[in-house]
DNA sequence: CTTGATTCCGAAAGCGCTTTCGGTCTAGGC
DNA sequence: GCCTAGACCGAAAGCGCTTTCGGAATCAAG
């Protein structure tokens, strides 16, 4: 278990450490002869050179940091994970290293950000949920280091992002919504300091208009993206003189919030009033009752994220590495037709999930 | 945004390099005059030491590596961020790194392991969800790397570990719902080269046997961790000849899958079927209907176990660090009181959530 | 054969720190 | 006033690799 070194090698070959690194890193220097010799050498002891030792004579970290999110809670964790995983497989195809940080709180973002721009530790950067303005942003640009943003802020020519369209996703739904009949749509967003919830409420709002629906604020709750503060903040949509028939929420842990404040109202959500999420998250199959979403396209994400960046990182443009995935509507059975104000009326053309 | 450099600081200060480091870290032989000199000049430049040059001079990585279980399910993943958050608050009061590594299959975990032992890129490793045998386990301590593991193998006395106690768990589940008047309860486990399927199962039998009730392999089913797998593990129960009147689930994830099966025979969870998950997921407050589990106090355990990581890694005899949590029953929704034969009886002894 | 161009490799200088070793200086004991 | 201890710091040797530079050997051309 004893790591075996440059210098190991070359004394048991008998050439200088500088030509063993030359051969195992494939100089065009090296003749074909000796190149094979070394290399079967370093096979057969099973060196590795070693990462730090390289770091510092090369510079290049040959590892990459994903920015935790700042307030991520149980429920949004599961894109965490996801996109970890893809990450760490995009990396590994070059034996590159994942590192995990995250600031104490999300003041410090930018202050960790910017430590982390000058450690060296990393050659590259990922964050995700990008405010509308992000400062996290101009300090990676100002640094040089290469990033790539999972999502994007207002401002996003000239670096590199992979998003989901979840504006047009929130117009889609509401013309899906106005095709079964609804008229009066609510909607509970999350914080627009978030620039991902201003363009879902964007999307919203351009459903509305496209229906010839006028834009009600009433109609519309910003809420943390909690389930209790979205069941809050759905209550008091519900209770108004004009309540919606349907809501749209910014996301699913959040339309969960407000399937629970429609039950409690003694309604049954899908049938007196429609709800649709935006994630797509597996759970929602086994809500009360399952939750109609938008699903995005996160499967590969985290791995495509993870190529978009190791191109940037070696000298590619960030600006050509743009990449907009739409979102997908899957109807499940929180959703359907407006239900007319008589009394009773079953529910009718619903599918099974 | 210019780094500044241990030589820069030294010119500035006109002492020598090896002096300034070591006033830096406080050696006892440099005078406190200087000491301070040179660290007001450091904060002065906003100076930080390079960590590669550092982990190459003293041979400590100052980072630790989590192995990222190899088949995750979105599900599950929750714990993966809380841990990782976690781990990343305890390492961050030193300002050391954090990790993600991944194997490509289950089958190369151990491969990865022993090649991050000897890599040296990190002082300390975690690993989840050990299985009965775990070569990993075996290769950590041979190789003498620091490592602490959430849950614990079969063998599990000289290493450090920490784990809940879902063994007496699933035992006081049994007795809960042997109060409630079951006698004929099911259980779906999870594959038993998870050590801790195994100490469920067990618990499960100890229950069993306590309350007088013969174990019956007929209650048994092993599923993958999945919904739908679990699923149909129910439907199975659920359809034999004498069938369960409650089901217990190793995993939340898993009971998930065992509450559609009872809906799709056109029962109702909770009345006519009790089930009882594991893990206190919080997604389980909108399942239909919620669904009770027993909840393992996971919000620090990630802060905890590195905590404990760390004192290995200062020295401390890993045997020192075992720390066993127990879980605490959440009653919801999905458990109440066995139901006669007679068709109807309503369903009393409900808490609300 | 001599010369100039190639090919291939050894030597050595770092990368930015840490740490040992020894030397200088001052303070205290006689 | 001389000697011995500390106290304090400078110099230098690494850590394990990469990379530049130049020299020796080989080869083709004149």
């Amino acid at each position: 278990m004893k790591r075996v070194s440059l210098k190991f090698l070359a004394k048991e070959l008998g050439i200088a450490e500088g030509t063993v690194s030359r051969a195992l890193n494939d100089y065009p220097d090296i003749s074909a002869a000796t190149r094979e010799r070394v290399k079967a050498a370093a096979e057969k002891y099973n060196y590795r050179a070693d990462h730090t030792a390289r770091r510092l004579a090369t510079g290049v970290a040959e590892a990459v940091a994903f920015l935790m999110p700042a307030n991520s809670n149980a429920l949004s964790n599961p894109f965490v994970a996801q996109l970890l995983e893809g990450l760490g497989q995009s990396l590994s195809t070059r034996g590159w290293d994942l590192l995990v940080v995250q600031a104490r709180s999300a003041e410090e973002e930018a202050d960790t950000i910017a430590k982390l721009a000058v450690s060296g530790k990393v050659s590259g950067v990922v964050i995700s949920r990008p405010y509308k303005q992000d400062s996290r942003i101009e300090l990676l640009q100002k640094s040089r280091m290469p990033f790539i943003v999972h999502g994007r802020a207002t401002a996003s020519d000239d670096y590199a992002w992979y998003d989901v369209d979840s504006k047009s996703a929130f117009t889609n739904s509401c013309d899906h919504l106005v095709s079964l009949g609804h008229r009066r749509i609510g909607y509970i967003g999350a914080p627009t300091y978030y620039n991902f919830a201003q363009m879902r409420m964007d999307g919203y709002r351009l459903g509305l208009e496209s229906n010839d629906i006028a834009f009600d604020p009433e109609l519309v709750e910003v809420a943390e993206m909690l389930d209790d503060a979205a069941e809050r903040a759905a209550l008091s949509l519900l209770r108004s003189d004009n309540p919606p028939t349907a809501i749209l929420c910014a996301t699913d842990t959040q339309a969960l919030g407000a399937l629970a404040a429609i039950r409690n109202l003694g309604m049954m959500p899908g049938h007196d009033v429609s709800v649709i999420g935006y994630d797509g998250l597996d759970f929602g199959k086994h809500t009360n009752p399952p939750l109609t979403t938008m699903a995005q396209p996160l499967a590969h994400s985290g791995r495509q994220i993870g190529d978009m960046l190791l191109a940037i990182i070696d000298g590619g443009n960030p600006a050509d590495f743009q990449e907009l995935r739409s979102a997908e509507l899957v109807r499940r059975m929180s959703d359907g037709p407006v239900r007319p104000k008589s009394p009773q009326q079953s529910n009718t053309d619903r599918r099974k999930v």
